[in-house]
DNA sequence: GTAATTAACTTGTAAAAAACAAGTTAATTT
DNA sequence: AAATTAACTTGTTTTTTACAAGTTAATTAC
């Protein structure tokens, strides 16, 4: 029963894509490094969602884990810990897109420029491109 | 400080979209509605995928609360409840497509069929429909 | 060159949520 | 009329999260 369980949650795409980032706070660090371009510790603290120091910590290190962030000493400040996304993780860009034209057309207060969903609208993939150049 | 936090929850479109189905089971519930054609609570909990009877209710709950999903008696069976995607819940199929594209690109044990990815990638467009039109 | 500050955490504890097991209710079906 | 099905609810234990405080190691300020 484990193994079939185990089996179930590998081999469904959406279990396994969950399982890898499927989390409040994994999905707002996502967001963060993806559309905000935070790098590091604090800057994710201070995002002013109330995430604890714990939390995502531990959440830093199980996205390291399952590759869709890695951690290096930042090259100019050797005290400062440097976090990006891996190819893997800028692969979620499109994840990320769906949800936010998802949430923006239900969301009455949404603060997302017009002018973006729209973009976002006509031409995705020309959208996809401008991150995956500003993460680079 | 409240209203701050709330005001954010409600304008970033990710955070918004997450609240409204951003949580583990909601996203196999769905799943298991748009992919997998279940309608009843037994259904969901028959699954397999370990969901208790206390959490499913609370989802299904949150999840009509939030008008992702709707539940009314069977018009065949009244002793039984249906539950069916609204069109909100329908939207939420592009989020779902670019989660299965992810998941099944680098799960090694996928079981998405090769042929499914390929059309998926092909033509989203055209898988959406054909989802859309099943959902009928 | 010592003192304060910054950055990235860890640790302990209380509160909240999830998992597990059992029971309830109302409509069939036998 | 008794058993079964479907959809839950209600305790209780276990796990996770939130909150507060402390640690360490590298700057920066004086």
């Amino acid at each position: 029963m484990v193994h079939k369980k185990n089996k179930y949650w590998c081999g469904c795409p959406i279990r396994f894509t969950m399982k890898h980032f499927g989390d409040k706070w994994s999905f707002l660090v996502v967001r963060d490094m993806m559309f905000k371009g935070k790098k590091y510790y604090n800057e994710f603290l201070e995002a002013g969602e109330g995430i604890s120091t714990n939390i995502l910590a531990s959440r830093l290190r199980d996205l390291e884990k399952h590759g869709v962030i890695s951690k290096i000493r930042d090259p100019e400040k050797k005290s400062k810990v440097l976090y990006s996304l891996t190819s893997k993780g800028k692969e979620l860009i499109p994840v990320m897109l769906a949800m936010i034209e998802w949430g923006s057309k239900h969301d009455p207060n949404t603060e997302a420029p017009q002018e973006f969903i729209e973009n976002l609208r006509n031409n995705p993939e020309k959208i996809r491109q401008d991150i995956l150049k500003r993460l680079e």
